[in-house]
DNA sequence: TGTACATCAGTGAACGCGCGTTCACTGATGTAC
DNA sequence: TGTACATCAGTGAACGCGCGTTCACTGATGTAC
């Protein structure tokens, strides 16, 4: 059974000098991995991301400088995956309706594709961010700042009405209220999904379909 | 400092012969207690429990098979007091969609006003329920059932259109949205809610409002 | 080209903690005679 | 009315576990001379 090869337990080869990045890395990508399977930051472990990486626990504290600050950067990187992925979904798209359409349909599928990582980065408690990040600019930054400017347009346009603003957290709301449900309840007998997802962006965007 | 009357830690009196199941009560109270003060059910330990109650940690054993049992026991309560709380703010109301408009707007206060018991039921990892539970059956019992038969209601004399199964998915998406991001994201710049909390649910509905 | 040395990239052992759960027990309380 | 006894409602001590973190250390690696 424990014959050779087992990657989880065997030693990491030491890095080579000037190389000690590379450890830091590979605890990133293993904290990742288990947070993943896991989906709850507390289940990861300084001990269980260390045997991952192949190496003891106090070599973690060469890289970061505690457990929180390991978790805090991967969310991080998270963030950052799933910003990247919504901004590629629309970055050739020029109708703000049509952009709306896909970036919802993009957002609700990748939280169906990697629920976990939904879970670690909206439906976890609020971990402690370091106080210095501005809170007015979550409003602007990232693809939370493309929707609204879209939908700035869209209503200048005249194609949608209200305060962006508002509308923007609409969409928000139903996009992820449905991508959190689908993910907390899978017992429940949920209609198709081709049919459910366009039919609740719809709503959102005063679209009703079928009269 | 550690003087008498210290509730936490003084040990509670032992119940009579027979009345054992007072201290089944209390334990639930203390548990649900921990549950929304942590907001976290991995949080609430049996010792916690029992120290909260002024008893040793194995008698909750005499009354509780585990804490996996015990933990369900107080969220499946958590629960019947959510549904009676919607059930109870509607029971006068006849026409549909004013119906709609309260209950919509009492699932969102509600789930503001007890962000902890909102956590538990709709954010959190699912617990393992007993199998024995019918999935079909959360269609028809309790408030959603009621919610269905609204809409059905609403859709025969032509105030709303479309599928009533869909469009009851929609309406608990957009409130389910609203709420649980408003818990999660406190510190986003969010707009006033007496005016987003309506819009959002009048989007589900298929009034976007002012054109 | 050879060697002493500083530094880098970790290791090994231990700390104190809180956890769920088990097990043998105790002592008050009600009941049967 | 008095007493032996079964039962009920717990207690006290201990188990083995995994956790975050600290501390003194080691040994390979590159560099200065």
């Amino acid at each position: 059974m424990t014959t050779t090869g087992n990657s989880a337990t065997s030693r990491r080869a030491r890095a080579r000098r000037g190389e000690g990045d590379r450890l830091r890395d590979d605890i990133m990508a293993a904290a990742e991995r288990l947070l993943i399977e896991t989906g709850d930051a507390d289940a990861v472990s300084i001990r269980a991301v260390a045997e991952t990486v192949g190496v003891t626990p106090p070599s973690i504290y060469l890289h970061f400088a505690d457990k929180a600050d390991l978790i805090f950067q991967v969310c991080q990187q998270q963030w950052d995956a799933f910003d990247e992925h919504l901004r590629a979904a629309v970055e050739d798209i020029d109708d703000p309706i049509q952009w709306l359409d896909t970036i919802g349909s993009a957002y609700v599928r990748w939280g169906l594709d990697n629920p976990e990582q939904y879970r670690v980065l909206f439906m976890s408690r609020p971990r402690e961010v370091p106080p210095d990040v501005d809170k007015q600019a979550l409003l602007t930054a990232g693809v939370f700042g493309d929707l609204l400017s879209v939908l700035q347009r869209a209503v200048e346009r005249g194609q949608l009405t209200g305060d962006p603003q508002v509308i923007g957290f609409c969409i928000w709301s139903s996009a992820h209220g449905l991508t959190s449900l689908l993910i907390s309840m899978p017992d429940m007998p949920w209609p198709d999904l081709d049919l459910l997802i366009p039919a609740t962006l719809n709503r959102a965007l005063e679209r009703p379909g079928i009269r």
